[in-house]
DNA sequence: AGGCATGACTGGTCTAGTCCAGACCTTAAC
DNA sequence: GTTAAGGTCTGGACTAGACCAGTCATGCCT
């Protein structure tokens, strides 16, 4: 059997339990803090040659401790090892920024931008919207240590908000809302899927097309109903952890 | 630029596109019903020689395809077209197989085992247990309309259910705690993530070792907070739709 | 009629590379 | 001090296979 550690003693050839051998190697100095947490793995090539295996077989290594949630990868960058999950509590009284500062994490958000758009046709039907309904989209990333972890649209009604793109945009919707216009949310419903990171949010997000990520489709519905908004949360599927608490029916 | 359907004008050699491009012809297919739902994708092999491209390089697009959720694989039984997901709403009051049949899916359950075991960490945390509590765990398959999507772990302390394993265990447990036992659920604690699904459980869902999958680790309590027990559900992760409704703190 | 063996087919694992494109660091020039 | 260019390093994409192991259907024998 393979030696903790031991890259010698794994034999090679189809279907002869290397990639389960290598990747239980790679498990264990990830469990034994010899790579720590944030810290870069060497590089595919480095470990190709201290496992005299195939890039594509490291390759394949990798994404499965990926899968695991163990490591994650920034697009030409590295490998590197994944933080403990954020705890995304939906129910919680707190904007994000508080509730990382409650887990003694350091949050960050960047407006990447602001514009009138014709939303996407999840956005319609979460909203039940009409085909030629603009709304306004802010565009955000969010990120934890300095890593980025979520990449947020949000969609609202421009005439509902007047002077909404004069605010400031990074700090917490939900508080801008109510301050500024009076808006309280009432209720808000969540759907959680996992789903792929395309298109500019992989580039926000440090990764390539068509990683995996966690979708959080939320809309969020003022007290008197009459008011909805929508997010579009695509979570890094490594860096969040969703509690949540249910009275029975 | 290449034409719907047409496996001939993409272009070969290192970052060409390739991938792109058969990607793109592939989800074309999917959303014009050439290849229609629960059906089975011509093989691999067969799809290398329609689009000259190799093993590998067709292998990681259909891996991309299916973290978009548009198909899934059985290990070594071929790849197959997602059927639209299961709506899995925490908050219902029905039970799976309830839901299912509301939703015009046919569902299935399968008992794998029953035996009292010491539970994994994770178990012992969600139900702060001491290390060597030995709990009743009982492991089952829920399929829709014949296909294998979730794989639940079911921990319950035996003590407190006696002549549990004398039972009909393919029914709905609440139900069969509530009739049998006078056990009414009070509330349920959520834990939701993205993860990997390994050894039995693998097997059991028709995945390979390592599979994406999404984690709901449910906590059950009893009304007056006295009992607990918990569920480890592993989802086939293009086969749920979670939806919460939650009020605003 | 049932069970077992065999063959064909499936995806998984593995090799040994090449080429592409973005990221980042260093150096030089303005 | 800033900007640009170049070089090195990173993972992504791609090739053309080979070999392994599980799945399923078919045929034969009892």
């Amino acid at each position: 059997m393979i030696e903790s550690g031991n890259a010698e003693s794994i034999r090679r050839g189809g279907g002869t339990g290397r990639l389960k051998a290598i990747k239980s190697v790679l498990r264990g100095r990830i469990d034994d803090g010899e790579y720590t947490a944030g810290k870069r793995l060497p590089s595919e090539r480095q470990l190709c040659d201290e496992f005299e295996t195939s890039r594509v077989t490291l390759h394949e290594i990798l994404i499965q401790l990926e899968t695991d949630g163990l490591i994650y990868r920034e697009d030409r960058r590295g490998w590197f090892v994944s933080p403990t999950r954020f705890v995304y509590n939906p129910q919680s009284r707190g904007h994000f920024q508080m509730s990382a500062s409650e887990q003694g994490r350091k949050p960050g958000t960047v407006v990447i931008d602001k514009a009138i758009v014709v939303p996407p046709p999840i956005v319609r039907e979460l909203l039940d919207l009409g085909p030629d309904q603009e709304l306004a989209r802010i565009r955000r990333v969010r990120s934890i240590n300095e890593r980025s972890i979520l990449y947020v649209e949000h969609y609202c009604i421009p005439e509902v908000f007047p002077g909404l793109f004069d605010h400031d945009l990074s700090v917490s919707m939900t508080e801008l809302y109510r301050e500024v216009y009076g808006f309280h949310y009432g209720r808000m419903k969540y759907r959680i899927m996992p789903t792929a990171v395309t298109g500019e949010a992989a580039g926000f997000l440090r990764v390539s097309n068509g990683s995996p990520a966690l979708l959080v489709a939320r809309v969020n519905h003022s007290i008197d109903e009459r008011v909805r908004d929508c997010d579009l949360e695509y979570w890094r599927h490594d860096a969040v952890l969703i509690e949540v608490d249910v009275e029975a029916g």
